[in-house]
DNA sequence: GGTCTGGAAGTAGCC
DNA sequence: GCGGCTACTTCCAGA
């Protein structure tokens, strides 16, 4: 996709740098910008920062301010981004995942803490558990707004892993539709007893105002009991007014109305009674009768419960009459997901409807794997003991489920010879859609195509699948996302055959990968759905919150059988994706800059390449001092560090650090580039690439992030005028914090630059550098790159100098024995007062490293900050 | 006509 | 309580 490109004539105009803030400088630099739809979000940003570094870097120290008259304004095709992030969770991880029937902790997946009896089932009228009149004596007004009861059962309070509890995001698997675990365990023992009640975990919307939203918001956890034979009038759009069933604000409201509306309106649309459609078909499903229906629903009997089952299973449904066709197609849309959990035997081959949108011949391939590998693969996998199953007549997937791993369980992405790898990483921003949007089509990937993903090392001839869930972009834990589900894309333009299926209550696209292809398998099918914010959190036992939680990941699942009879399941998950609109507002990002500087008398063209610029966005050129005090940032990739040593030593006097495109002191006059525009940094993640490598994304503390925006200014790169006369050119501190549990932390440095605003040029700047290892969760033990420092010059430096000493010095205090060198160069000061590499020390990150990421995380921006303030403003 | 996509209006919540 | 700001959700319109 073409990225939006600015090529500006080179400046010919000489303006103050002191009046860069009062000049307009739109008038000469007006470029376009239809911004690309890609990374819009600092992602890029070190990209950015090195780029315009750069310019700065090699402009000239004594030129004032250009400006460009002409600006030449180009397309350049985007460049695509590596998939430098890797995407696996512990991809390092050498241990594997071999399917046992109980949780590591040894915790059988089947338990659950409550029932959560939800309003969508439409159980109501025969539920003997609840009737409404009951529910609104027992809750109160607002808890009504629910529509989940929860029957808190005794016996079950270990049910919860606390450690999937999360302040920051929380129990997403369990919260989009509610408890994944609880859930997922009502398919691994749907039959076993009330506490794995599939009608739990409502997951309701207040509003649902479409099918797809009943499906979403209801029939997620009303999987068994919200089937697509459910009469028309379930949906609101189709049987019942608008009026009648959002509440009078259509907007955010309390969901009390609506939910009770639900509570009401489903209570006899679910049931397959008033299904004004039956469907003609010759459905391999099990009739749904009043015995199975209605008879011991409260009882979970084995046969209602597989009838239920059965009612959700495949067959497509006739709902033309009276359903808007989106509903209508909406809801068969969900037939796959259907019967993917009630697929009849394997060897009922014609149990199975293709359903959906499968093509026969799509059906029948899928099938194939479906039949070929699950089947026989899981079938060996011990049965739980309860007599009324049939493992027969229960899908693959409802029969592997409980021998497969939680969606929230941290998976490594190899083991063995096998390796699940995202070859190909989504682009990192995607506007989800609303349910009560249309579909905003599937995730791409920063080179315009589709995410690609690919199992190495299986040389079986047999298909498997890959799942693929949308999971939190929270390192440290990784798990469905409550406020986001993937969205199965169809048409024309889809070329991947997908089924969609329930686990957890987290919606699970599983996508074939086949030999002939390598084992690989292009992801153009996986759109983003986002739930109300509102929805999720009212809902009982919901911990996280949706604002600002709009930051995804795709996380992608194989299950390898083995020969005897273990299944190895292999996770990798994507680069985090953003979710919200924001493009709108979008800040410019430049992705890459053509020249690094050009003589002051113009004449050059400079292209720069990004994103989001805008009519008013502005490229100034100011003067740059002498000697110039360069406050910047490290990019995060060793290479850079690799190409800026010594060959770039001569490029300036104050360090060749690790990360060369961003802190460089041009030799020669030149030209200061500064983006006249805010910046990209704005944002809770920082991509630190280089401008050639794919974007990572870096969560930022929530608090720093908002010192970071504002205290740190806007600009991403400013030259200032120190007290002393002497111009400071520095790039704002984005506060280049990486999440502790960034999954490719290793890689990442924190270069905290310490710099005084009166500090001399000739003064050595000092930089904390702070390797931040792998996710505390991660297996492998991870690393923290001792900080380092130049050598203080001056008192004030000193002072600064011994804060991060103390950092150090805490640092220290933290790390383990074990320590290896590392060959990242450390800088030091020479004679020339030159910064030459020397040699770092990593050391292992102590356990309680997480604690420690909290507090030196905070303390380093906090110091970033107060030293930065006086910077920001120019 | 439907889908995809970008933009923006309206609203809620926070400060 | 009000205004400003931001984020969320919904709606609209164009491709």
């Amino acid at each position: 996709m073409p990225r939006t490109s600015v090529s500006a004539a080179a400046p010919s105009t000489l303006l103050p740098a002191c009046l860069r803030d009062t000049v307009d400088f739109q008038p000469f630099f007006p470029f376009i910008m239809k911004a690309a739809e890609e990374e819009h979000y600092n992602y890029a940003s070190s990209s950015l920062s090195s780029n315009l570094s750069l310019g700065v870097m090699n402009s000239s120290l004594s030129t004032p301010c250009l400006q460009s008259p002409n600006p030449v304004i180009s397309i350049i095709p985007s460049t695509s981004h590596s998939s430098g992030y890797g995407g696996n969770l512990d991809s390092e991880a050498s241990g594997y995942y071999l399917s046992p029937n109980i949780r590591p902790n040894g915790t059988p997946t089947l338990e659950s803490p409550r029932i959560e009896i939800t309003s969508c089932l439409g159980m109501h009228t025969n539920n003997q558990f609840f009737h409404e009149g009951d529910i609104e004596e027992t809750i109160p007004n607002t808890k009504r707004t629910h529509s989940t009861v929860t029957l808190n059962l005794p016996n079950v309070d270990a049910y919860r892993d606390p450690s999937c509890l999360s302040p920051a995001s929380s129990l997403s698997s369990r919260s989009c539709n509610s408890e994944a675990s609880s859930f997922e365990s009502n398919y691994s023992y749907p039959y076993t007893s009330p506490q794995t009640s599939p009608w739990q975990s409502p997951c309701v919307s207040p509003k649902t105002t479409d099918p797809e939203e009943g499906y979403q918001r209801s029939m997620v956890a009303c999987t068994l009991l919200g089937s697509p034979r459910h009469s028309p009038s379930t949906s609101p759009r189709t049987s019942i007014p608008e009026e009648n069933w959002l509440t009078p604000n259509s907007r955010p409201t309390s969901p009390c109305n609506k939910r009770k509306y639900s509570l009401n309106g489903r209570q006899t649309s679910y049931s397959p009674h008033h299904s004004p459609t039956p469907s003609p078909h010759t459905s391999p499903r099990v009739s749904v009768t009043d015995e199975t229906w209605l008879g011991n629903t409260h009882q979970y009997t084995s046969s209602a419960i597989v009838a239920a089952i059965n009612a959700l299973s495949t067959e497509p449904i006739d709902m033309n009459d009276g359903i808007p066709i989106k509903s209508r197609k909406t809801a068969m849309d969900h037939s796959p997901s259907m019967s993917l959990k009630t697929e009849p035997a394997c060897e009922d081959h014609n149990a199975l409807s293709p359903g959906g949108d499968l093509s026969p011949e799509e059906y029948s391939g899928f099938h194939h794997i479906r039949k070929g590998s699950f089947c026989d693969q899981y079938l060996s996998v011990p049965q739980p003991p309860y007599p009324w199953v049939k493992p027969k007549n229960i899908s693959p997937t409802s029969y592997m489920s409980p021998s497969m791993p939680a969606l929230d369980w941290h998976l490594p992405s190899h083991s063995g010879p096998y390796d699940l790898r995202i070859e190909v990483q989504p682009k990192s921003h995607h506007r989800a859609h609303y349910e009560t949007e249309g579909s905003r089509g599937a995730v791409k990937a920063s080179t315009g195509g589709h995410p690609i993903v690919q199992l190495h090392g299986y040389l079986e001839s047999e298909p498997l699948t890959v799942q693929l869930f949308i999971g939190t972009a929270d390192d440290r834990l990784l798990r469905p996302h409550a406020f986001y589900q993937v969205h199965r894309i169809t048409g024309k333009t889809v070329s991947t055959t997908s089924h969609e299926t329930i686990i957890s209550n987290t919606k699970v696209l599983e996508i074939p990968l086949l030999p002939e292809n390598n084992m690989k398998a292009i992801i153009d099918c996986a759109g983003i759905l986002k739930l109300r914010n509102s929805d999720i959190e009212l809902r009982k036992g919901e911990t996280d919150i949706g604002r600002k939680n709009t930051r995804v990941r795709l996380v992608f699942r194989v299950h390898i059988p083995q020969a005897n009879g273990r299944t190895v399941t292999l996770q990798a998950a994507s680069n985090p994706i953003e979710c919200s609109q924001r493009s709108a507002q979008e800040l410019p990002l430049v992705e890459k800059q053509s020249i690094d500087n050009f003589p002051v008398i113009g004449g050059k063209k400079m292209i720069l390449t990004g994103h989001n610029f805008h009519q008013d966005s502005k490229v100034i050129f100011v003067e740059k001092a002498p000697v110039p005090i360069i406050k910047t940032e490290p990019a995060d990739e060793y290479e850079s560090a690799q190409t800026c040593g010594p060959m770039n030593q001569g490029l300036t006097q104050l360090s060749k650090p690790y990360y060369s495109q961003q802190i460089m002191m041009p030799p020669d006059p030149g030209l200061c580039l500064v983006p006249g525009f805010t910046s990209c940094q704005q944002r809770n993640t920082v991509m630190s690439s280089s401008p050639n490598s794919s974007p990572k994304l870096h969560d930022l503390p929530s608090s720093a992030y908002n010192k970071c925006i504002s205290n740190s200014g806007h600009t991403q790169l400013g030259i200032q005028q120190s007290t002393g006369g002497v111009p400071t050119i520095q790039e704002v501190p984005r506060s280049r914090v990486v999440h502790p549990s960034s999954p490719d932390q290793s890689s990442h440095i924190m270069l905290q630059p310490q710099v005084s605003l009166h500090q001399s040029s000739s003064c050595p700047l000092g930089y904390q550098q702070t390797v931040y290892p792998n996710s505390p969760s991660s297996p492998v033990p991870s690393i923290t790159k001792e900080p380092s420092y130049l050598q203080p010059c001056s008192p004030n430096h000193s002072a600064v100098m011994g804060q991060q000493q103390q950092q150090q010095q805490k640092v220290q205090r933290n790390e383990s024995p074990t320590s290896q060198p590392l060959s990242l160069p450390e800088l030091h000061e020479d004679s020339n007062h030159n910064l030459a590499p020397i040699p770092v020390t990593i050391k292992r990150e102590p356990e309680e490293l997480d604690q420690l990421y909290l507090d030196d995380v905070n303390e380093i921006i906090r110091n970033d900050l107060s030293s930065t303030n006086v910077h920001t403003e120019l």
